[in-house]
DNA sequence: ATCATAATTTACGTTTACGTTAACTGCGAA
DNA sequence: TTCGCAGTTAACGTAAACGTAAATTATGAT
């Protein structure tokens, strides 16, 4: 049995990114397919890696951060410095991914009491 | 009593932001500043205004789309149409928040566990 | 063999969100 | 009155994240 890969039409089809988007984060090693002949052939660490991306683009982290955050996932903690400069990006990381969270359950309060306000004029206007 | 005003200063330094950033909200019509003279007078609608949009940013929003939002918040409800649209708005608002919480919710999971991992090497390296 | 289809590289264009001069105004202190 | 500082408008510059067009190559179907 050999392991799944994928090319850039499938992979662009499954996530619904155009191929030059695809092409332009190999530009910025957020993936890094094969090549046969000049095809790209996406392996399932490229697919992986694709899947994380998308999750901090939805967050509205930028490229770069997308980047530094998915190479230090795989990246070697074999020495101290290195496990002790993981452990501070890690931990700046969740401090911002804390206060969005804050400022999610904010927002959704707010939207579930102007839903409720909606519903409300709604239900007057449309019954008197 | 008067109600309370700011200067373009005071409250770029309140929020740690550039007076470019603010006369370039301005534009874009996030705050609206009064005038005396040609200098701009911040009231505290702008500030709440501010407030929102900044919350909006760290939720990864662009500035039209807060724009909307903000002015949706104080907009007309006086008619049924207007209501109507606005609760649509409100409800794909509610999913994108609510799909990006769950993103929110699987990274912070994962960053924990990473940590965790992290501080028990650690420990062994450092006992060891 | 040819033709359509998918892929490739190269390069310039576009939008968003500001940064960065430049050139001017107005005001309080010395 | 002159200095310096904060504020103003206007305009060009820039980085990020792609879009788009051009010219070329490879592959499978007919």
């Amino acid at each position: 049995m050999t392991s799944p890969t994928w090319t850039i039409s499938e992979l662009s089809k499954e996530f619904d990114l155009t191929p030059r988007t695809l092409r332009f984060y190999e530009d910025h090693g957020i993936v890094n397919p094969a090549r046969v002949g000049r095809q790209r052939v996406y392996v399932s660490r490229d697919r992986t890696r694709l899947k994380l991306a998308l999750r901090g683009k939805r967050l509205g982290l930028q490229l770069s951060e997308i980047c530094q955050l998915i190479d230090m996932y795989e990246g070697p903690r074999d020495t101290v410095p290195q496990l002790v400069h993981y452990l501070s990006v890690l931990t700046a990381q969740r401090k911002t991914l804390e206060q969005q969270r804050q400022d999610l359950e904010d927002t959704l309060t707010e939207i579930f009491a102007q839903q409720a306000v909606c519903e409300a004029l709604l239900a007057e206007k449309t019954k008197g």
